[in-house]
DNA sequence: TATACATATGTGTTTTTGCGCATATGTAGA
DNA sequence: TCTACATATGCGCAAAAACACATATGTATA
């Protein structure tokens, strides 16, 4: 693996990234439900229109914070593999953001991936 | 001292309040040279136009990430005591950009850091 | 291929942010 | 009190960011 150097503006693109609501909120629930997630289920999640949460999860891809998987007609985002000190101290922060301030999603979230179908041949999300 | 509850709003503004340059400067500056440091200091150092260099500080300050102390014509920023786990985290994380990205700033910081008058009566800051 | 579902994007609008200029406020010293 | 230095702020502008609406693209399935 490179080790491309970064930046002060990657520094920067990461703090900016985060210094949203549905997006941070996103970075939390990526961390703490430790799962890859698909668009329409962060939608369902944070009840933000679905073509807002696309932009969001690009811009968190573009500060390198998320990945995507695509999966059938899903999208799967999921945390980005940690790589410097710098990324882990940013995940231990947003990690330290307690539970308090996202109960309402973290209760959705649970729901939602419940109600994964992982029985049959039908690949993932329920109704 | 009390424990007031953070809301998400004080995170973000956190991120936000880092998510530029001048300020992300100001906080490395502040993290890397233990030191309070006034606003003329700081526009040596990051040759930003004065009355820019206080308004990012007005806002670190909202973001509670740096104090200001009045001593005589010059008012002192430092960064506020830490107080929880997000806040040391960040503190971390802004640690680990590396001196490469601040090259300029920091020479010109110990310069003028050197430059202080210490010796006789006269206060602080030098020419 | 037609349809439904999942995701992304083009466009226009509103809000927010950062900057420059001018100026106000505040402090110390002649 | 007058002047110089240090800092803060009101105002207008330009760029960036966030959002809503419509629509495009992409995939699976009947």
């Amino acid at each position: 693996m490179y080790n491309i150097e970064k930046e002060m503006d990657d520094y920067i693109k990461v703090f900016k990234a985060l210094s949203d609501m549905t997006r941070l909120k996103i970075m939390w629930l990526l961390l703490n439900i430790d799962e890859k997630v698909c668009v329409s289920e962060i939608v369902d999640v944070l009840e933000v229109y679905q073509y807002n949460v696309s932009r969001h999860l690009r811009i968190l891809k573009d500060a390198k914070l998320i990945n995507e998987v695509k999966e059938g007609k899903w999208v799967f985002y999921h945390l980005s593999p940690l790589e410097g000190e710098f990324g882990q101290f940013v995940h231990k922060a947003i990690c330290s953001i307690p539970e308090t301030e996202m109960t309402k999603e973290m209760t959705r979230c649970k729901v939602k991936l419940a109600l994964r179908t992982k029985d049959d041949d039908i690949p993932y999300p329920g109704t």
